[in-house]
RNA sequence: GCUCCUUUCGUCUAGAGGCCCAGGACAUAGCCCUCUCAAGGCUGUAACACGGGUUCGAAUCCCGUAAGGAGCGCCA
């Protein structure tokens, strides 16, 4: 039988989710689904000083919204708990052990200022950045001198020198580095942490991963892992390294760019939906077309079709994706998606019938408060467009309509038709003075279900006001 | 600086030597529908970074160049 494929995501809770890492855990997520696997969440909260437990909640919550649930992790449990790593830490001080009996690891004494002036040497010396080997082959002596000065040390891997490291990668294909160009790298810190590449790798083959689909800014660094768990004696994973997600000008994705959080855009209303497909096709393709639900995101993910170039987050392809979304969505989601921008208290068939009469203008819920405020309230004065409108038909025609409105309020055809007899205007000169009368806009939703939604007196009101 | 990665329409991408004077989606333009807008339908504009090879034939293979990115951290 072949063993089940055990995908994860490993986020660190040091800030809110960003899309670039959505996708990973999407990607992951899909993976798992697709093979019947398991899709285990770990949280990396080594970083005691920027790590907070509000992140941590955020990030579990956004994750569920997204409905990218997780088979073994926080608050689920799993047969390798615990799934944060601040709880892990005797698993890390065994496994050095191991790599300490094997000669493999050494204390390093060097300060992090001394280090730092070593590499500003090499990089004037136009050499690569790499950690000297100054504390390689200290003995026992010269490292009871440095105990006695009261330095703490930090623990570096040895790496063997003339070796070549190979993998398959799932993205990029097959891949080669050379270990002489790798300078002995930290495991542990000197405040007895385990540093990122060793906990992380580590944890990947403790859970029992199979498939690590990841940043592509880890690619130069997973053969430093590799080594770590061929001392360690461990099984590797097989990698995958997705190309980075850059921002509308084709720059990094960082904090700055402020509209990329989960948090923010669902607080804007966008749908998980509209994020799940968007982010299924950056870096992705599929032959198939159109919103996908997440089983047919699942049955649709193949990492033969992962893209190796950046890809570009394209605000109007989310807005693209998120029309569809809200297209897509059924009556009573629409209501529930809309309730926050509704007057409270609305009689569930007035909203339905509101909803209904809206959505195919609306992307986001701001979009459905201007016609909330139209309809049940007061809408905004009208813009330029409108005013040409209003001017162009003048005071006679509005009288004329207003006097119609007191006997066929709320009812749209009726009105048109006795404003038209009494006008002798017809079409858009009929139309459009009406419409712009009635919402201060010269476009919108059908006027027909919009008038039957509103308040008594409310149509003759509005047409009075343009009548002098 | 060194190592590695990447480069097809505005954007996301298909394309694994002839099926490609390059296909799809979003965006955009026009038309239809229509009281307007949106939605929907139809049609169109628009790309192989550049230069050399290899080959009967290259978007696809090789080599350079350019541009962008990543890594080389007691950050994850």
């Amino acid at each position: 039988m072949t063993p089940a494929l055990v995908t994860r995501f490993a986020p660190s809770p040091t800030g809110e989710l960003h899309l670039g890492n959505v996708r990973t855990a999407l990607f992951n997520w899909l993976l798992a689904r697709r093979d019947g696997g398991r899709f285990i969440l770990r949280i990396e909260d080594t970083d005691l000083e920027r790590s907070r437990a509000e992140h941590l909640a955020q990030l579990l919550e956004d994750l569920r919204w997204l409905g990218l649930d997780w088979d073994e992790g926080p608050e689920v449990g799993g047969p390798a708990a615990p799934y944060e790593q601040s709880g892990r830490g005797p698993l890390y001080t065994a496994a050095l052990a191991r790599l300490e009996a094997a000669g493999r690891i050494y204390p390093c004494y060097c300060s992090p200022l001394e280090l730092e002036l070593s590499r500003k040497a090499q990089a004037a010396a136009g050499r690569p950045p790499r950690y000297a080997g100054t504390c390689r082959e200290l003995d026992a002596a010269q490292r009871a001198a440095h105990q006695a000065a009261g330095r703490r040390p930090t623990l570096r891997f040895r790496v063997p020198a003339g070796r070549e490291l190979v993998f398959e990668d799932l993205v990029h294909g097959h891949q080669l580095f050379r270990s002489d160009d790798i300078g002995d790298f930290v495991v542990r810190r000197a405040d007895g942490g385990a540093a990122f590449f060793f906990s992380n790798a580590l944890d990947d083959s403790l859970m029992g991963v199979s498939v690590v689909l990841r940043g592509e800014d880890h690619l130069s660094n997973t053969p430093r892992q590799l080594l770590l768990l061929e001392a360690l004696e461990l099984p590797a994973p097989r990698y995958g390294h997705l190309a980075l997600l850059v921002d509308a000008h084709g720059a990094p994705l960082s904090k700055r760019e402020g509209a990329v959080s989960v948090r923010e855009l669902r607080a804007q209303g966008y749908l998980p939906a509209a994020l799940l497909n968007l982010l299924f096709r950056l870096g992705h393709s599929s032959p198939l077309q159109g919103l996908l639900d997440r089983p047919a995101l699942a049955r649709g993910f193949d990492t033969a079709h992962l893209g190796r170039a950046a890809a570009r987050l394209d605000p109007v392809q989310l807005a693209g994706w998120q029309k569809e979304a809200v297209q897509a969505l059924s009556p009573q989601a629409a209501a529930d998606w809309l309730a926050p921008v509704l007057p409270a208290g609305l009689d569930p068939t007035v909203r339905a019938a509101f909803v209904a009469a809206v959505r195919a203008n609306v992307v986001l819920p701001a979009d459905a408060a201007l016609w909330s405020a139209v309809v049940f309230g007061e809408p905004p004065p009208p813009d330029a467009a409108a005013r040409a409108v209003l001017q162009e038909a003048g005071p006679e025609f509005f009288a004329a309509a207003a006097a119609a409105s007191l006997q066929h309020d709320r009812d749209w055809s009726a009105l048109a038709a006795a404003v038209k007899s009494a006008t002798g205007r017809k079409g858009p000169a009929l139309f459009k003075p009406l419409r712009c009368a009635l919402t201060g806009l010269d476009h919108g939703p059908e006027l027909a279900p919009l008038l039957r939604l509103m308040p008594e007196g409310r149509v003759h009101e509005r047409l009075s006001r343009h009548a002098r």
